[in-house]
DNA sequence: GCCATTTACTTGATATTTGAAATAAATGGT
DNA sequence: ACCATTTATTTCAAATATCAAGTAAATGGC
């Protein structure tokens, strides 16, 4: 059976192109096509956003909260981006800041009470969407792209760390 | 050699979560990465954006132009977006606007040859640090994965067309 | 203890993206 | 031909994101 051929970023390649790019074409193809979703989702549900849910995610899991810079690092975006979105969620009641104990320059940031509640409904219906988008695939296939894309991201940190 | 951890989106996780989520973030996380290194590259060498370059990509192959409707299918973005996008590429020089031959309401989007120029060094440099940046998969490897992304991209669209 | 440097953030100006509402032009009955 | 509906874009306001300073507080030598 022909499939027709899918209108998106992957159109534009041609013959001769490069694994590598075909590869990048794809994998940018199918996270944007999740995180649109995703982010749709979480607009239309929850009166929130997938930046905001990232960083309520991050946050979940720290017991002791993070200072803005270990936040951006987490989420991948610049310093000033989390100062914004740390000051929006601050004004709705979900985060809160403070200085940190032993160094005046930096903020600590945590989830406060309704966060933490914000952030368990957002999660229940974020995971049930992700499992829904990823149920193409076989419990077996999504172990082996979890692993071939770990190969990929090692690579990726190492060009990082080692320019 | 135990490696140590990495700080980034998938530091959210727990030992309870679902496969796909696992699979989720680590996609997301690995795309990311890319994209700001290929949009910081094409800012910095070239005074462009993985945006725009994305759109000229798509004209570049589009010997009669695109509709703005196509392209903002091909590019996954929103009208407004390409709207916004094509005139700022109008004004660099890059692009040219038309009305549609027998449609009045449509507008025919077209590289010139600046655009065209332009192109062609930006891609040679996007394909050569793409290729850097996936050198850490052996050529089986990006295969596998580029397969992997192909059912599952296959699932996604099967799920736009059919809600 | 003092200064130069580094670190942690915030600010402000811009750039980009989104989503909803507004426009304008085609289309399909009637 | 006429009207309701659909289609193709643009526009506008709000949400995000980036980058380049600017500020304040630690740190390391001397």
């Amino acid at each position: 059976m022909i499939l027709p051929a899918a209108i998106d970023p992957e159109t534009r390649l041609q013959g001769e192109d490069h694994d590598a790019l075909r590869l990048w074409l794809r994998l940018f193809t199918c996270t944007t096509m999740v995180e649109r979703k995703v982010d749709g989702m979480l607009k239309r549900e929850c009166g929130s956003s997938l930046p905001r849910f990232d960083l309520l995610a991050q946050l979940y899991r720290a017991e002791d909260g993070l200072r803005m810079g270990e936040l951006s690092e987490r989420i991948l975006t610049t310093n000033g981006n989390v100062t914004w979105l740390v000051a929006a969620l601050e004004r709705e009641g979900l985060v809160r800041r403070r200085t940190a104990p032993h160094d005046r320059r930096a903020v600590v940031v945590r989830l406060t009470a309704a966060g933490r509640r914000q952030f368990t409904a957002m999660a229940r219906a974020h995971e049930a969407l992700i499992i829904k988008l990823f149920a193409g695939l076989t419990a077996t296939e999504r172990h082996s792209l979890h692993a071939l894309l770990g190969t990929a991201k090692q690579h990726l940190r190492h060009l990082r760390d080692t320019p």
